[in-house]
DNA sequence: CTTGACAATTTGTGATATCATTTAATATTA
DNA sequence: TAATATTAAATGATATCACAAATTGTCAAG
C-alpha cells in the first residue's frame, strides 16, 4: 500500500568514509539542487526516513543542516517545505551571489596559477560534452565545479561555504533556467573568465564573473517569476 | 565524582516556544560568540549532554546545524572543537564581513524608515550603558542588534543568516577585541552611520559601515593575531 | 625513562520506543 | 449538503539502547 504519493529522492553513490547522515545531507542537498524535490513539496521527517529506508534519526540531522543554509523551510506548525521562490527574493539571492562572488575571485586572483586555470579549462571543455549529451543536471554541477575551483584557489577561503548555501537555495531555480539551453550556453561568460585569469586582470575578473552570474540567471529567470508578480506562492 | 574538566555552558532563559534542540542551539550560539568556549576547547556531544543535563539527541542537532555555519569544527577522528583563529584566516572573514555588511547596507537603504533609525539609535543607547556597565557580553550583542536592525529593514533578507554566520566565527575573537574598551569605543562610528541614514546618503553609509567593522576589529585583533604568526594552533 | 601492546572506557552513530501534538478521517448535527 | 464535533492516524521530539570505532589508561619489556 503507497502512501499519499511516495517522494523520490534521487539515489547518489554511497562512500564508505561517510556516515549516513553525511550522505543523506549529500543526497538532499543534490535532490534540491537539481529541481527533484520541487519548492513546495510536503517534506516530513518519516517520510524521507521511509523514502531512503532509514531511520529518522539521521534525516533529522542531515534536514536540520538544510535548514540552517535555508534549503529547507521549517514551518511554524513544524512542517517542512523547500521554500518557494519570489521575484523579491530571487532579485536579492542574485545580487548576493554577485557580491560574493566578486569579492571572492577577486580574493582568488592573487593565487591563481596556471594548474588552476588548466583545471578550469577542462571543466569548461567538460560542460560542452554535457550540454552535447544533454545532461542538464550534469551540466549544473560543472558550472559549480568551475566557478568552486576558482574560489577555491584562496587557501584561507571562508566564503565557499556562504556561496554554497546562495547556490543551493537558488539550485532548484537555476536548474529550471538551464533547460533553456540555447539561451544559457548564448551568455555563458567562461572563456572571458579564463582570459581574465591568465591575464592576471582584476578588473576584466569581476566583470566577467557577474556578467556570467547576472546573465545567466536573469533573463528566462525573471520572466518566468513575473509572470506570478508576487511568486510561486502555494495558496 | 568530576569529569576531567566540566564544560560550562553558561545558561539562557529557556522560552516555552523553543524546542530542545532549538534551545541548545541558542545556548551553545550564545557560549561561542561570547568566548565561553574558546577556540581549541575539545567538545563531546555526550558531554555537552551532560553539561547541559539533556540527552544526546538534541544536542547532536544543534551541534550539526553549528558545525553548517562553521562555528564548530568537526575534526577526522570526528572529535569536535571550536576553530582556532589564525591571521589569514581572520583578515579573510574580515574582508567577507565588510563585503557582506555594506552590500546589505546599501540594499536595506530604500527601505530605511524614520522608525528604524530611532529602533538604532535606542540601541545605540542601550550600549553606552552596558559600557557604563562595564556589561562586555552585553556590549556584543548589542553591538549585533545595532546592525541587524538596518540589515533586516529589507524585507527580503536573505544575507542576514550568512552575515550572522560570519559573526560567529569571530565571535570569540571579537569578544577578546571588545574587552579593549576604550579602543573600541574610540572607533565606534555608529554615529557617521546613523547620520549617513538619516540623509539617505548611500556613499556616506558604505563608507561608515566598512570603517565601524574595519577599525572596531582590525587594530587589536592583527596586533594579537601577528604575536603568533601561524595561528593559536593548538600543538 | 621510554616505548609498545593490550585491556577498559569513552564516544559517535543509528535504530527504536514513548509521548504530546498535530493532522486527517469519520461521524454527527443543523 | 455544509458545518462542526469527535475519533483515529500520523508526526515531531526526546530519551534510551546497542554496537563499532576510537581513545585512554595500564603495564611489561627494552
Amino acid at each position: 500500500m503507497a502512501k499519499h504519493h511516495q517522494l523520490d529522492v534521487p539515489e547518489i553513490p554511497m562512500r564508505a568514509d561517510l556516515t549516513t547522515q553525511e550522505y543523506v545531507y549529500e543526497r538532499l542537498r543534490y535532490a534540491i539542487m537539481v529541481g527533484a524535490i520541487p519548492p513546495g513539496t510536503n517534506l516530513t521527517m518519516r517520510g524521507l526516513a521511509e523514502a531512503m529506508g532509514l531511520s529518522p534519526t539521521p534525516i533529522r540531522e542531515a534536514v536540520r543542516r538544510l535548514s540552517t543554509e535555508h534549503a529547507i523551510e521549517v514551518l511554524q506548525n513544524r512542517r517542512m517545505t523547500v521554500p518557494n521562490m519570489s521575484l523579491g527574493r530571487f532579485e536579492e539571492l542574485l545580487a548576493l551571489r554577485i557580491a560574493l562572488e566578486v569579492h571572492a575571485a577577486e580574493r582568488s586572483l592573487p593565487y591563481i596559477s596556471n594548474v588552476i586555470i588548466d583545471e578550469m579549462r577542462a571543466v569548461d571543455r567538460q560542460m560542452d560534452d554535457a550540454l552535447s549529451d544533454n545532461d542538464l543536471d550534469q551540466l549544473t554541477i560543472l558550472n559549480q565545479t568551475f566557478h568552486r575551483t576558482l574560489y577555491r584557489a584562496n587557501p584561507h577561503q571562508v566564503s565557499m561555504p556562504v556561496i554554497e548555501s546562495v547556490w543551493l537555495q537558488m539550485g532548484p531555480f537555476q536548474r529550471q533556467v538551464i533547460e533553456n539551453i540555447k539561451e544559457y550556453y548564448t551568455v555563458d561568460r567562461h572563456k572571458e573568465i579564463l582570459d581574465a585569469l591568465s591575464s592576471r586582470d582584476v578588473a576584466a575578473l569581476l566583470i566577467a564573473t557577474e556578467s556570467d552570474i547576472r546573465e545567466g540567471m536573469s533573463r528566462s529567470a525573471r520572466q518566468q517569476l513575473t509572470k506570478v508578480p508576487g511568486g510561486n506562492q502555494v495558496a
